[in-house]
DNA sequence: AGCGTTTACTAACACGTGTTAGCTATCGCC
DNA sequence: GGCGATAGCTAACACGTGTTAGTAAACGCT
């Protein structure tokens, strides 16, 4: 238990200094000028002694953690989606090269009001990476105008915002344009998360407007929404399938409610895509090596938390972000999942 | 960015009592007594000025920082398969209830020697989750021995070490049974990871051994290691049928590959079950759901990461740990993707 | 009345660091 | 030779908290 406590006070005694040297040197300060000598001396020491500055007292001095939050609004996504893990990978890497930690915190929606102020006001982390933000977070809102350093990954259309996302528009436009040109007419669809949570909102009003556009109606019966998991796609499609079983393609929320969704077609006795086409969302990393190859829209998870760690690195230097509200394209993946309509 | 800083000062100015009262009231530390009246006013004060305790300051004082470590240390794994989010949930679950915090480090096999000592001296953490530990890892062995609390998921043998673990044995020798039971003996693997990582390494030699009671064996032509990834099994798959067009079962090294498996085998013309067997690891939440629902492995990933949280808190406390190695059975689970033999 | 005990509080220190102000010795310049 | 400037260092403070020692009043008991 008795862990080496070394201090730089050990270092300076050692090194034959005043701790104040230690620090200077340690800390490439030019507050004042150090011989070579002296500076030599004093670095060997601290190596030799494995000296590592303690950082809560660094914190307290300095006001700077090093550390920042990353808030998981819905943390069965995490579990049982592979979207969160990928996001994590590109934000881990920004951070990793700053010498920035993370702290995780996944957030139960039964706990207290204010659920990450707690990180923020007791001085835990510097910054703070918000996942699916949800308009309705008025700690959220007071947050961003309070100029806390905060990113969005997602949008809540908020003016200070700074936030990364890439909207379903694009991909899933030409997605419905693929389907539909297909031969398509009766379709349905399981969204990712039921009613209330925005982005899923969005995107199954995006996919109602584009289906219009065509002339196509999906109606309510034809919708059954899924919470993220792969059991959820299963269970809506079984579903599904009793109320309609004239529909020919599925828009699943993303490609692992897709793998269910699949799965219950067969369970089913219908083949993907030769008796139902499926359109999966996010392209994770198995998308195209299952059977059959899913057809999905591409979402650069890694590189959007790349981006908003890298903006959020920004905001910690005080420089403010030249692109506050960084938006990229979701792209259409034809793959084998989507066939013409028998 | 001039976030209200409120400290116990204004506290106790606000309450018209001194600054240690503030302390002993809101610690409700009984080191002395305080009258019903001021400790209402004080508490009155400090919700009315919004008081957080400036964490830095606490840790400093009282050496505790209430944040443990998680340290995975292949990243890889992460992104791409769904083991260690479910990992994620049962840790964080705990760490939530006892309202620790979580410092996620995902480890770039590249960067310096001793990775985690860092969080460790520098007072960052309390404790240490250590994901996929390797036995060659001098850092840790060190780290284990100089008693700091430290919890493996999964195990390096060290007569200190504290650990929890889901060996494979159990789940596989069933799995094995129930394959060559079902006819099949020209079989072959895809490992989740190359050899030199341990844990994958143990698995494949456990999954020879049993084979081999069998009288069945397994050459080194008929395994082809992955990397976690479905992507990994697929082309892995691809290779393996080149080499070995006979072969009628696949162990996967876990889930996602099984995934990947199938798909490479739906694109040489082969149906799971009937021409070719696949068995999983894990079982994933997807894995029930998938076409075909996956014959896999059972490991209770939450579970182990609760009580791993759980092993953690307890050492935290000072208290020793009841039982040092809790290992869990893995269950083999009988789904579809597994068949007689044609 | 004397005295120990309880109640209700406060002054002061320590945690380990970064930094500012200051102090001594040497040196360059007129 | 006086004197400001500079090099090279140190004493002392501040960050915000938890805690120990101590104080002053009230009170019960013999």
């Amino acid at each position: 238990m008795t862990r080496s406590r070394v201090t730089s006070h050990d270092v300076a005694r050692a090194a034959g200094v005043s701790r104040t040297t230690v620090s200077i040197v340690l800390n490439r300060s030019n507050s004042a000028v150090i011989g070579e000598d002296t500076r030599k001396r004093v670095e060997a020491a601290a190596a030799d002694l494995g000296y590592r500055p303690n950082s809560a007292a660094r914190m307290l001095k300095s006001g700077v953690t090093e550390t920042v939050g990353l808030v998981v609004t819905e943390s069965r996504s995490l579990s049982v989606d592979g979207y969160i893990p990928l996001l994590f990978n590109g934000v881990g890497s920004v951070l990793r090269r700053k010498g920035y930690h993370l702290l995780l915190e996944t957030l139960s929606r039964t706990r207290g009001k204010n659920p990450y102020t707690d990180l923020v006001e007791s001085r835990r982390i510097d910054g703070l990476l918000l996942l699916s933000p949800r308009q309705d977070d008025t700690a959220l809102i007071e947050l961003i105008e309070s100029d806390f350093p905060i990113v969005l990954l997602g949008s809540i259309g908020h003016p200070k915002e700074v936030s990364v996302d890439t909207p379903s528009t694009d991909g899933l436009r030409d997605a419905v344009d693929h389907v539909v040109g297909l031969g398509h007419r009766r379709i349905g669809s399981v969204p990712f998360s039921p009613p209330g949570f925005s982005a899923a909102d969005l995107r199954l009003a995006e996919l109602r407007a584009f289906l219009d556009g065509h002339g196509i109606r999906m109606d309510d019966e034809a919708v059954i929404a899924g919470d993220f998991s792969a059991e959820s796609g299963f269970a809506a499609t079984l579903d599904l399938m009793a109320r309609r079983p004239d529909i020919t393609a599925i828009f699943a929320g993303n490609d692992t409610i897709a793998l269910g969704v699949i799965g219950a077609l067969a369970k089913l006795g219908l083949s993907v895509p030769r008796d139902v086409s499926v359109v999966g969302f996010d392209d994770l990393p198995f998308a195209g090596f299952v059977a059959p190859p899913l057809t999905t829209v591409r979402v650069d998870a890694t590189h959007q938390g790349r981006c908003a760690a890298e903006a959020l690195m920004q905001r910690l230097k005080g420089k403010p972000v030249p692109e506050p509200r960084q938006r990229f394209k979701s792209t259409f993946i034809p793959r084998v999942s989507t066939a013409t309509v028998r």
